[in-house]
DNA sequence: GTTCATGCAAAGCGTTTGCACGCAT
DNA sequence: ATGCGTGCAAACGCTTTGCATGAAC
């Protein structure tokens, strides 16, 4: 569980909001799924450790630790997905024609983020970074 | 009506397709739109030219040119949105807070895109990006 | 004890689909 | 004349919401 580095009751609690096991599991169950998910497949693992846990909590859950910037919500590919935000900012290479989705290091954006505050102000999310295109392999099968 | 360069009924008859009135109001109409739009705001403009137009179709449409590269699909915010692919591609910079929307030439993505495409044989649709975070605005005013 | 979070069920919204008719080819 | 595209309406999936109960503080 990569994120218990962070105190997570004290945060959650500093703010006036409560922890609890719901949350916890939700945010477990994120860490231990390898990278981005559905809130159904996210919803499918919790309840299989916590049956009585309803779908709408995992919604509410999620919206709530993605205000907290605890986790981040993307749309990739039409779909979309959870993901906790790590140590390592990364991207997500999504092909137009087989769906793939390749994750990257996010060191290929830090130029272009310095660029973005710097000439505009705007201080870029790198973790929500999707890139749209079409992956090597269905280059290579359409020649 | 800037798509009128190219040869729409060659274009969509050279594959088999049908070029119908339903299918001109809607790229006449994202034409005349600045930038931009969601299903329902294209369907808004469209069926007050041709009340008859049925949401479905403009769905159908919209699916069809997307099918054809010529236009884009992409969420911006949580919002489904449709624009035309011009000769200029450009990306969006969409902030958390305010959820303002700013465009910015793809030129600053260049380089990104040559990256891509020589070491992860990936072929970026630079039409496509979108980029999350804080506005200038929205950081001033947090100070 | 107070208040926030959860469970439940229903509603909401954007989008898709089956079918019969009509129009572009 | 053929068959693709449209209009209509219903269904669909994902997500949100109102309310009463229950749990965290």
């Amino acid at each position: 569980m990569s994120h218990h580095h962070l105190d997570l009751p004290q945060l959650i609690r500093a703010q006036g909001y409560r922890l609890t096991p719901q949350r916890q599991l939700v945010l477990d169950t994120l860490c231990a799924m390898s990278s981005h998910a559905t809130a159904s497949e996210i919803y499918e693992q919790v309840s299989a450790q916590m049956p009585a846990l309803n779908q709408a909590t995992v919604y509410r859950t999620l919206e709530f630790f993605v205000e907290l910037r605890l986790i981040a919500k993307s749309d990739i590919g039409g779909q979309t997905v959870y993901e906790l935000v790590g140590e390592q900012p990364h991207y997500h290479l999504v092909c137009r024609q087989c769906s793939h989705v390749a994750e990257l290091a996010a060191t290929q954006l830090a130029d272009l983020a310095d660029w973005l505050l710097v000439e505009h102000g705007f201080q870029a999310d790198l973790d929500h970074v999707v890139i749209q295109g079409v992956c090597a392999d269905c280059r290579a099968s359409s020649l």
